[in-house]
DNA sequence: TTGAAAGCGATACCAA
DNA sequence: TTGGTATCGCTTTCAA
């Protein structure tokens, strides 16, 4: 007895005196194996310990039950939440998770490859550099592609949470609070995450006749926040409120106002967008707008799924409702109430 | 022309006028070929925009160039960021690396099946939990497993921090600073990370006669942090120093200190082990030792790769010493720059 | 230096 | 309900 190799379907087959082709429907739940025959395969693959080869199924099938993850940046925290889910979910779905890129350097060309040489059935992009070239191959490859929080300008699918809603809800927060004088702070440029947050909130300020006090990049770094905050405190006049695209910034703006002496939310309010762990820490108890990132990565994966079994469907966009996370780091409306009862509208 | 069939060896060798194997050959850079059948093939691959299918390749080869990859709780930064690095480095080495499972819970059964139905070529844990089980069916199906920062009891590969130094080197500053009331908290329990760096402090504390003056289960989470800050806070006799064994933890303590109204440094410090990003944020300022990730990746795949090639090598496990990172979270050794420069022996 | 052909392990079609 | 067999795409002997 050999056991260097491990079982296959033929060693299955010999045992149970059946054709290779009977050990394939039987493992698989076919209908038309007999209750008997299948039994009997059954216990034999389950004393042998036998597993199915996935390249060799996928190489026939055509189908890797693989998906390809390009993740952003890991220092904002948002990303690896977001990993977290899909991790757990594709796992949920008989899928496996093959991480392609992680960070905020730009996608490998090898990595985009990887995706087509590994058969994978779908990929899913969090990250901004480069995402136009890798839409571009999936298109020619006919890989189903989704991508979180990013809507490209190439086509493809995308969920994201509705980011101009929050953009809009956090503005009309901060004007609510009486804030006059608010600054924003983007994020990484020509990302539909940062100008649809910023849109959002400038067109609630807007609304009440009133234009951004300032606007500073972030970079979507929390050094880029503490930049931000450093310039806006040494102005001569300063802003009385900090909008962040996202949380990771806001935490910097928070710690660059605290070093110039200033206290948060008594001198300054500051809200971010995300609701990463950190925002709830004690240090910075920070308001801002939740990402729904298990519903969102289960609508990408909805998504792909789809496209797989057919792909000819149509390309679609699924925006889901962030949700506002109210603590402490702003100044809150005096009819608070009645402003978060509005909302229900 | 069909553009739906994506080109293989054979369509190259069809338009070579050569046979498939020498196709093959020419691919790989085989010495064998003549250079101009084979700047001829790899011209035409070009053209059509060839690329092998992984699946095919690794059925007949038995390597897959996948490394399976079992990461801890992602809310503890850390991981995230092994990820990031690991991600990078096996792309380099023209590996790929699958994410079996992430987060607290228990690693699923079928997440370790799936590291044996793909064929992996390798095996990455850093969770704690299960990973019993997967080291048996690693060693049982031959494939080359490492734990990071992680020593389990059943045998495998391991790559850790050297994290009884750098425990010690934290005992011994804080004694050097005067501290005498030093509360130790650990994390998750029964792994080697939170005793090995728990044992290496107390060893420190012991050759100048002190024993910790407390020690209490963070859970390895900034929650925990919190919960054992505020245990510490209401005691009748309060430490004056908390060591806890990871950076996302020590964040927690520190929020739960000043919540209870203590000044950090001032009143009582702390000190974590990791240094991950956000112990640099200047809300916390955290002296810790930092866990040198990129090294222990590198080594992680390196032990894998030499096992891939020569399945017998025996086991061994690799401790690479972390770096002290002096902030501000901590009071400082009157003899500051003695008590590093003596690090250098 | 190149070709022919035999697999790798599973699936799926066509028969029976 | 089951069997036989071609096939997926690539690599690898063994011959030439």
């Amino acid at each position: 007895m050999n056991r260097k190799s491990r079982p296959t379907v033929e060693t299955i087959s010999l045992r149970a005196r059946v054709a290779p082709s009977t050990v394939s429907r039987a493992l698989k739940g076919d209908r038309r194996i007999s209750e008997r025959t299948r039994a009997n395969i059954l216990s034999i693959a389950r004393e042998l310990g036998y597993f199915p080869n996935a390249n060799a199924r996928s190489l026939v099938t055509r189908r890797s039950g693989l998906i390809g993850f390009v993740m952003g940046d890991v220092n904002n925290p948002i990303y690896p939440e977001m990993l977290e889910q899909l991790v757990r979910r594709t796992g949920e779905r008989g899928f496996r998770l093959m991480v392609l890129h992680a960070g905020r350097q730009p996608l490998l060309e090898s990595s985009i490859q990887a995706l087509l040489q590994y058969q994978m059935d779908g990929c899913i992009i969090t990250s901004a550099e480069l995402t136009s070239r890798a839409v571009e191959l999936c298109r020619q490859h006919h890989v189903p592609l989704v991508t979180m929080n990013r809507v490209p300008r190439a086509r493809s699918c995308a969920v994201s949470c509705n980011n101009a809603a929050g953009g809009h809800l956090l503005g009309e927060m901060l004007v609510a609070a009486g804030h006059r004088r608010i600054a924003i702070v983007v994020g990484t440029p020509n990302t539909s995450t940062s100008s649809d947050r910023e849109t959002g909130a400038t067109a609630a300020l807007a609304s009440h006749g009133l234009a951004p006090f300032a606007r500073l990049d972030g970079h979507s770094t929390y050094e880029g926040g503490l930049a931000a905050a450093h310039e806006l405190a040494c102005r001569p006049e300063r802003p009385d409120a900090v909008y962040a695209v996202n949380d990771i910034m806001a935490l910097g703006v928070i710690d660059g106002l605290r070093r110039q002496g200033l206290k948060v939310p008594e001198d300054i309010s500051v809200v971010g967008f995300d609701d990463i762990r950190a925002a709830s820490w004690l240090s910075y108890n920070l308001t801002t707008v939740a990402q729904p990132i298990g519903a969102m990565a289960e609508r990408a994966l909805d998504l792909l799924e789809i496209r797989m079994k057919d792909p000819d469907t149509p390309d679609e966009e699924a925006y889901i409702r962030g949700e506002l996370r109210v603590r402490g780091s702003a100044r809150l409306p005096p009819d608070i109430d009645a402003f978060l009862s509005d909302l229900q509208d």
